[in-house]
DNA sequence: CGGCTACTTGAACAGAGTCAACTATGGTGG
DNA sequence: CCACCATAGTTGACTCTGTTCAAGTAGCCG
């Protein structure tokens, strides 16, 4: 999968689930206005299109950020799955809490906090769930991300994004360029957060 | 379950998830200084606490709003059900899946919208999946939501919420009461909310 | 009747949005 | 190899939506 392609469409009927297996992809609702909510990037690991299957429809778009290569699943054989494999299937829920989980924490850090501690803590869990992955290297991550898509992500202005990023550069806590992270600070970030940087339970891999 | 006491709380370990019988709910989380974020408002046939089963430990409080009926299911019996009965284990995949789609249209909709907006889109989806549960009297729905929830619902203050109310009220689309919520102009409110009323996929009960 | 809790309304303030102009950076074709 | 163009990022000035503070009113239950 090409960087920046789509991967499923809002609207479309995709008889197909992925897993990433590398690379990032970038989940998001657009209106008719133009306005865009990114509701998460996702990256090796992640379960992507289960509603195409459940729903037979997306409500959400999701596309290739880096250059990607993915898992695919047809619908067909997760039935299937869960026939044969239900340990299986009790992971794909888990993989679906896990997710809903991310988004209720994303909705309570829009809802609820001014823009420098939001993206003070998108950006350290972000982070944090990549090292978790296994794609960080040292205090860099290189993550393809835009300023543009992350101030869609955090449903702040550009412009605001883009001052709020200087405040963490000049704090000397973040440095976020175009294809990289850098975390100077990891602790005052996460302070300033208020984001727990403790053990996570084991995740299961599809 | 009575009105007001928590069926499960941040941080807690129990081994039981629920199924609203009759009567509404309510999932949120509440940050150190008192902000709180209400995730979204449970009414009958939802599915609470997935999480305390999957991930031991439940990362958001979960109460009543009203006098409530609760079915129970242990954690073990989970596991048994998607062993014995995976059809019902892709009903709860199923169920977790639109939890998340709902959250995602809750994240776009306090991410990108104004105040005004916001609020109609809240209220008319609230409605709407009142209805198709079975609820509604009428343009009468009889939902124990006070101003203060439904502010920390949308993101915004109790007192911009309240200012908001009542230019739907002047408008003549929603009448917003303490244990009442009556839609007055469903068209309108749907138009500026930019709500699709149209038909949903049949949903599993468990 | 008193004391809650929920709701209302106005005024002042501030955080974030918009507009506009400008600077880097990187890829492409001449 | 360099010039050009497009995309991405930066910064300042002004505006406005939504917050906070304050001071009420309404309704309910003991």
């Amino acid at each position: 999968m090409q960087a920046g392609s789509p991967i499923l469409q809002d609207g479309q009927d995709s008889p197909h689930i992925y897993t990433i297996l590398s690379g990032w992809a970038m989940r998001s609702k657009t209106f008719e206005d133009g306005r865009r909510q990114v509701l998460n990037f996702a990256l090796v690991g992640d379960l992507i299109g289960l509603q195409s299957v459940l729903f037979d429809k997306m409500h959400h778009t999701v596309e290739a950020l880096s250059d990607a290569r993915l898992c695919v699943f047809s619908r067909q054989r997760l039935w299937e799955l869960y026939q044969e494999h239900p340990a299986l299937g009790f992971d794909i829920t888990w993989l679906a809490a896990r997710e809903e989980q991310m988004l209720a924490d994303h909705l309570a850090n829009i809802g609820q906090r001014s823009a420098f501690v939001r993206l003070a803590y998108m950006i350290i869990h972000l982070f944090d769930r990549a090292r978790r992955a296994g794609v960080v290297k040292g205090k860099r991550l290189a993550a393809p991300i835009t300023q543009d898509q992350l101030a869609d992500a955090m449903g702040l202005s550009l412009v605001h994004t883009n001052k709020m990023l200087k405040r963490l550069r000049d704090a000397g806590w973040v440095e976020f360029k175009r294809n990289e992270i850098t975390i100077l600070d990891e602790v005052k970030l996460a302070e300033a957060a208020d984001y727990d940087l403790g053990e996570r339970p084991a995740r299961p891999f599809i």
